[in-house]
DNA sequence: GGTATAAGAACGCCCCATAGA
DNA sequence: ATCTATGGGGCGTTCTTATAC
């Protein structure tokens, strides 16, 4: 800028108030102003933002922490950040970690080093169920803005996530929809394991509780059948499930003509073991799924299932950020999901 | 820096010199060193990363530009590049953009702007061509440190991308090893077109040189079988591949033993069609594919194929990055796959 | 003369107090 | 009084030069 000044003949004051968009009490002639601006063009020069944030106490950035548990939605996150901080002049400084709490700490000192003015992260939450909470109230209070996306673990941040209750209602009453009546929730044993912190396996409560709210409502029987759970949760879920299909058929209230499942690996599994039992999907029993990975199969019929507006976390989660960075209050946010419907349910047998 | 100074009663030369791990000429007593490093401990001082790139003239900033289409690696992609650059104290900024090179553009501005030291940029490559490629020059000029990875499309660019050549030479020399003789080559039919420029589908066509320089190393005869092309690669390759089976048991060299296809949605359509002729694989014939996107299949034979070390192209992109922003001169790399052996191939029939 | 400490300039931008026409 | 323009101080580091003992 200083360059442009003296290359101009103008003075540095002059040259700001002629770029800078912002509005200044400082006068520029037409003529001036038209000069400086086609020596700025000619020397293509553009503001340092490193630089501008030196006197706003700013960066123009958002730390991103992200847990490798999240791979599926990672990307469509990062792009709902983008559309709105690369509008407002924000850029997104990227840390993936594993899913642990010690990598998340670190990270967010990283962040915090480069003075990010606010952090966008899916908390990670150990086995003991210890997560990084306080880290991140202290950074709260130091006006770093700071916005928990999917998990809702850290008490006092901010928060945008899935309403998974919604999830378990909306399959439910898909299925009704479709005249079926005896409707199962196939979830893993841990859906309401009260021995575990409540931290763990909230979405798998809540999905339950949407189906068994869907089914009172409308005057049915609530049944569930669980699959033994798996240590981390993800394709090791498909082939547990599948070697659970026998259980749906098990018990009093037995021949279900629909299953809402707690994920897409569980109903992925469970379609691959009822096609090898030679029972028809959709002909025989309907089964939908839940979170819309649209996992690549050869020879099932596709998924229907609900699926999460990833990108609107982002967009959301970004928003709040600035929001709390210009220091409106924010609220927390839940997104429902979007029932896509496939070849894997339709109407109820004989109808 | 200053109010530490003020704090423990000294100047903010002393706390430099203390704070600060390079060498100075400044000495400091070791008492009043000790008082220095308590005061910035209980102030928890960390130093302001953005002030001290404005004297270097450094933002310890690394920008990555990421292609859509690459949407299985860029997670793989970021992880690499992390590894290395967290330990040198730089941090990534993600953009992340269909694969429009106006995106692209945009976003290396934006990159720019925010003064970053370096750019890993997946090069966009429009329909007819066209690249960013004058633009990523220039940045050079200014000392941006550039390097492309995967797509080989910006000449004087240094890059890090995968060894095709090599694939298709491993998954050959695999087959060839289980006692193959009659391996034939599965590619779309753009594999060696020459109506179109050649940076299109340059993968395909060194896949297949490889295949070929195997066979006849081998003393063989190498035979390519085509199918349709389809307009935007992946999940759409699996029915097109899946209705060209045929086509392999079609001309003079028929009855292959084993397939080595182009990529994986290639290789699973044909699993899935030859498994419906009842065609067993691979008691009749083996298969290979390329890429390692390991995609969930059911009923299927797992999938032996070439899985990238994306992540070791993160880490090479990382160094070559730091490299040059150091001035150090670098040369391109090429990484070669490992080799996935699972059900899909197997030794000869007969053997 | 040698050593410990202080002072201050530079980086690029923001913006204000001031001053000339 | 109005319009236009200027120079300088500050942000938080780095690091050189000057000063005090």
């Amino acid at each position: 800028m200083a360059d442009i000044a003296k290359e101009a003949g103008v003075s540095k004051g002059a040259v700001w108030a002629t770029l800078s968009k912002r509005v200044s009490n400082i006068g520029v002639a037409a003529e001036t102003r038209k000069k400086i601006i086609s020596v700025a063009e000619r020397m293509d020069y553009r503001p340092d933002i490193a630089a501008r944030g030196l006197t706003a106490r700013k960066s123009y950035l958002v730390g991103l922490l992200c847990r490798e548990a999240y791979e599926f939605f990672s990307l469509d996150l990062i792009r709902g950040l983008q559309d709105v901080l690369l509008e407002h002049e924000y850029s997104l400084v990227a840390y993936l970690h594993g899913d642990k709490v010690e990598d998340e700490s670190r990270h967010l000192r990283f962040s915090l080093d480069r003075q990010v003015d606010g952090v966008v992260v899916i908390p990670a939450l150990d086995m003991d169920g210890r997560t990084n909470a306080e880290q991140f109230a202290k950074s709260q209070e130091r006006k770093v803005a700071c916005v928990q996306v999917f998990n809702h673990l850290l008490p006092g941040i901010p928060h945008v996530g899935f309403d998974n209750e919604a999830a378990g209602r909306i399959a439910t009453e898909h299925l009704l929809a479709q005249g079926h009546r005896r409707i199962v929730h196939f979830t893993h044993a841990h859906y309401r394991n009260s021995q575990l912190p409540v931290v763990f396996h909230l979405d798998a409560r809540q999905r339950w509780q949407g189906y068994e709210r869907a089914m009172i409502q409308a005057g049915l029987l609530p049944r569930v059948v669980t699959h033994d759970p798996v240590d981390c949760g993800g394709p090791e879920f498909i082939e547990v499930a599948k070697s659970a299909v026998d259980r749906l058929f098990e018990g009093a209230e037995a021949n279900p003509t629909a299953v809402v499942a707690y994920n897409d690996y569980e109903a992925t599994g469970l379609l691959c073991g009822l096609l090898e039992r030679g029972i028809s999907v959709p002909g025989e029993i309907s089964v939908t799924g839940v979170d819309g990975l649209f996992l690549q199969s050869v020879g099932l019929p596709e998924l229907t299932t609900l699926a999460w507006p990833v990108r609107e976390v982002g967009r959301n989660a970004a928003r709040m950020v600035l929001d709390q960075i210009e220091g409106k209050d924010v609220e927390n946010i839940l997104l429902a999901p979007n029932l896509k419907t496939f070849a894997s349910s339709g109407p109820v047998p004989g109808a």
